[in-house]
DNA sequence: GAGGAAACTTTCCGTTGTAAAGATTGCCGG
DNA sequence: CCGGCAATCTTTACAACGGAAAGTTTCCTC
């Protein structure tokens, strides 16, 4: 966990410069840490504040309050949310790999998807944090849309909505270890998978789809 | 919020009894109140004991901390969440209607859902709570067995976990705001079964097949 | 290079969780 | 009836926390 020293003009290798540099994205990083270790409703200021090496009232001046700290990573959570799914559909139409797509996201990004669906952790008003939150919302409803086939008589909204719960429900239960692991296996996309398999029958079942396993290479969807 | 006084022996209508008579139910019931208003993160257990009534440390005797609290409630969440899914499978065999059920049962006891799947509140090896967590864990599964037809070379415990993903999933949402209220309607029970008729279709999907609880025979879309 | 704004620190206050020790009461065997 | 013991609750104390307020250092711009 290094200083970041600088970028700015000196304060080089002297011992502590008065001003950080990057504390802002430094806190967000470090809160990411510290939920991923202890969740987020133990998360401290004065802890974010000590593993950046600042003083304790430092973060206030960023984020306001606890609550504008935990807006900003939530934020950060949804506009990350919205690039994995982006980066699904420029892979594959399948919705049923944009699931696993979001299972993906809750469970590299632990922290962040733990903050997302807590309103009461955050300003929820905040209208960074609303344009990410319908950024990603797009995302997902993009990839409803594309689907070939809606069921008859159910909109694509709600199908929208099924596949969203499952995916999301799954997500939850998996970080929450409600999912026993040896009943489920050690890998959350292949056990996401199967599961959504069963929402997703409608969309394109048992044909064989190239599963884009490689996450950012392996293009080519063909 | 009365004071109980005592079903025990004397303390009736005097000042105040030094001893409550039944602090743990009392505290338990103040701790649903209070995550209710504010979420499990604010929960202070000083809080608790002015709604009691009694000194700040009285709480820390029958839980031991808070985590310990916590346990007690989640633990009493998993017991309800059981009754709950039992009384549902007293009424009808649908897994569907298990799955509203168990929605049921978080929008309504919105504070012991919103605890008992976050194990870093409380003391997840505690053998009480594990029991309970059991009963819940069966409750559900045998929703699952009374399935008529199983999809084909997908196990039982599989369409467990669908089901149970996308029931918990859009419990989950619906608690959480993210579901907009101008789409989804006021109702949650009704929407929840909108959205988990996706999944369902496979117990009585276009084969015409009875609600087996005769409960209310409004579906069936021509 | 002067002045103001931004970044960060220091000090302070009320609240919290928890430990430790004291006070009060219920209970049970003589 | 009553003496003691355990359970229940209170009081006191302490470290950590979030946040407000005021001070200090640095950056930027004119």
């Amino acid at each position: 966990m290094e200083r970041y020293a600088g970028a700015m003009t000196e304060a080089k290798a002297a011992g502590r410069p008065y001003h950080h540099g990057d504390l802002r994205r430094t806190l967000l990083a470090a809160a990411a840490e510290a939920i991923d270790e202890s969740g987020p409703s133990a998360l401290s200021l004065r802890d974010l504040a000590r593993r950046a090496g600042v003083s304790h009232a430092a973060p206030a001046h960023h984020f306001g309050d606890k609550a504008g700290l935990l807006t900003a990573f939530a934020t950060e959570g949804f506009e990350l949310l919205a690039q994995t799914l982006d980066r699904v559909r420029e892979q594959t139409d399948s919705l049923l790999e944009l699931g696993v797509g979001y299972v993906r996201f809750a469970v590299g990004h632990r922290a962040h998807f733990e903050v997302m669906f807590r309103p009461e952790l955050f300003h929820p008003d905040d209208p960074e944090l609303v344009a990410a939150q319908q950024r990603a919302g797009r995302a997902l409803q993009a990839g409803v849309t594309t689907l070939p086939t809606a069921p008859e008589g159910t909109a694509a909204a709600q199908a929208g909505r099924a596949a969203w719960s499952i995916a999301h429900g799954f997500a939850t239960l998996w970080l929450g270890g409600a999912l026993p692991a040896d009943q489920v296996g050690p890998d959350p996309e292949a056990a996401a998978r199967e599961v959504l398999r069963m929402l997703f029958r409608l969309d394109g079942p048992t044909r064989d789809e190239p599963t884009p396993g490689g996450s950012d290479r392996t293009r080519d969807p063909a």
